[in-house]
DNA sequence: CGTAACCGCAGACCTCGGTTCACTCTTAAA
DNA sequence: TTTAAGAGTGAACCGAGGTCTGCGGTTACG
């Protein structure tokens, strides 16, 4: 795929596709055209961006996908670890719900207060 | 309270609360003594940087802490109003507890495939 | 053809949230 | 009394995440 229909595919621009394939959220990209130098960004990438924009909605950094990807579809460690690394972050998810539903009472309280 | 009973309480350091009162996120704050031009910290803004804090850690700016802050403590809007300011974050919550579930289902997925 | 739209890339720029610095003044403790 | 610790202020600085600009090359359409 081209760089635009990631972008398409994913609602980010280009230039932000560009970003995070220098940080290095992204995979599967080669550069198949001898006549130029296009990019061929592999279709897993839309996924992949679609796991990074959940993520960042509830607070994590980029760096924290990062992690998070490299614990789901790739294998550059063993399991073990890659299990150890999700179930962190499980519980870090874990965590934030109990925060969301504390901060929703204590909000909910001061309508009905009124 | 003085800067640094607020910061104590609240693990911010005291850089930290006035950057939050130059963005207006803090109230009732007072200079009493003629003498020198110390400030006053009312203790209630210990319960409004915690609040900042949950908000923070779940993705919001403190810009919506703001928002929130107003609709809550303060009254510079008629109640119809901060209710209504209100019910958007709380509708805000909800989503963030539907994304943090599909993620935990996501990532679980994951770790059992293994 | 031409020319508009696309690509890659580098570097500048921007906002947000926070920290650090430099300076002056005040308080507190030795 | 001297001196360290704490306070206020303004400005510079910082990293994260992203955007914009300018350049040279490529492709695609009228």
């Amino acid at each position: 795929m081209k760089i635009s229909e990631i972008a398409k595919g994913t609602g980010l621009t280009k230039d932000t596709v560009r970003l995070y394939e220098r940080l290095g959220l992204l995979i599967d990209i080669s550069r198949p055209f001898p006549s130029n130098n296009y990019k061929d960004y592999g279709a897993s990438n839309i996924e992949r961006i679609q796991l990074i924009k959940q993520l960042q909605q509830v607070g994590f950094s980029l760096y924290d996908c990062k992690m998070v990807l490299l614990s789901t579809q790739d294998s550059e460690f063993d399991a073990d670890l890659q299990a150890i690394m999700l179930q962190e972050k499980i519980e870090q998810i874990e965590m934030k719900i109990k925060e969301l539903r504390k901060l929703k009472t204590k909000l909910s309280e001061f309508i009905t207060e009124d």
